[in-house]
DNA sequence: TGTACATCAGTGAACGCGCGTTCACTGATGTAC
DNA sequence: TGTACATCAGTGAACGCGCGTTCACTGATGTAC
């Protein structure tokens, strides 16, 4: 967090795009995506509309930055989790991580939402976010490898989604692990994001089911499943 | 899809609702829920916007409309799949049962995604379209219950997500199913749900992942599962 | 069958609101000699 | 240290657009006798 900003000025204008991402957030979590708007963040601000492009491009380049840091934020709860319990057993360490996933969402849903919810109408996100999107990949990666029988190197990637995964693998440099464990990770990964989509959504509610239980319960069944 | 409209004038409005509704899905899927709106349905229609008014009592009314005929449409859909498949083997009815789900969405995800994607903000759903959202999950269960060995029925309900769901089944009348079919049935929405809306969103793009390959590794992984 | 009346569809104006973005401009802050 | 200049932040007006909803009203369609 250290301020890399040399100049005054410089430090001046990244205060003034924080506390815009900032209220962004605010509007994010009340009003939804569409209620993310360059004009009201202005007001909020005590400043006019226009004044807010000397900061952004314009609304899109705003919806970015809420987009990237969001994937980055999860990132560094779902890495800061395998690193916290780096010297436990794998398969507790999967529950920490996926907990930190959940926890995440749980806690912020509305960002989870921008990142996996209804994609915004007209928004083309830029190339690079996709990379911070992976990133809470690539740590549910590691655990699982850890977690993985070592013989599973040695298989052959048979299947048609295993060579899907195994492209994808190499060209994030991980290239080394086991098609089973990239499998493995695709599959958490969907669960997961099922899971926790539904509770964020509202819809285990009707049903009087507690989200905490289900994801338990997937665990369980993920960590019993033969490799 | 018998005209039960008596007289002309109910005809005529039944057919006008039924026109704006078609645009509005028009609009859902060119534009997101935000982009359904009243005014230019009705410039669509070669009519002035207040006229809607005496279709709908306003917007969210109409957006009641879309999300009750999603949910039953796709309950029609899943439904159907079990039905045609009433003869076949109980683990090849649940493949189809979740294909058409899955199908279901893929045809139309801007529909899907009204259902299950971010929450419209500030609209509340009716109480009764929580029964339509029901009758897939319903049909779903059918189908496991058939593949459940007949032994489950003696188990008792343990766990506290057992009861949970214990309760609701009884809510709906399917008391009499065993708790670990309302567990896998829960289990299946779930990671149906999972794969599904990443795959709408345009996740698996960027994976070089096939959709429908990781869909069936996860039947295939779910249908491996011990009771 | 014709006539009087009730019902309903649709109009057009209006209310109040908000949006993203551009542009010419003022005034303050920094920089270089 | 002072002065001339460049840079930058922010303003206010404007453009063109769209929205949901209410209301008094016209004209057409149906209904009852």
């Amino acid at each position: 967090m250290a301020d890399q900003a040399r100049t005054p000025r410089e430090r001046y204008r990244e205060q003034t795009r924080a506390e815009a991402k900032r209220i962004a957030l605010e509007q994010l979590a009340a009003s939804g995506p569409a209620g993310v708007s360059v004009n009201s963040i202005a007001r909020r601000m005590g400043v006019t509309g226009p004044a807010l492009y000397r900061y952004f491009a314009g609304r899109d380049e705003l919806l970015t930055e809420l987009i990237r840091d969001a994937y980055h934020d999860l990132a560094d709860a779902v890495e800061g989790a395998a690193r916290e319990s780096a010297r436990r057993a794998p398969a507790t360490r999967l529950r920490e991580v996926a907990s930190a996933f959940r926890g995440w969402a749980l806690a912020q849903p509305h960002r989870y939402l921008l990142l996996f919810g209804t994609p915004v109408p007209g928004y083309v996100a830029p190339p690079d976010t996709v990379n911070a999107a992976h990133r809470s990949m690539a740590a549910i990666l590691d655990v699982l490898a850890a977690l993985a029988p070592p013989e599973l190197a040695a298989r052959p990637r048979r299947s048609a989604l295993d060579r899907q995964l195994g492209a994808w693998g190499e060209r994030q440099g991980a290239g080394h692990l086991p098609a089973a464990v990239l499998r493995r990770g695709l599959a958490v990964w969907s669960r997961l994001h099922g899971m926790v989509s539904l509770e964020i959504a509202g819809h285990l509610t009707p049903m009087g089911v507690d989200g905490e239980l289900l994801f338990r319960a997937e665990l369980d069944a993920l960590l019993a499943e033969p490799w």
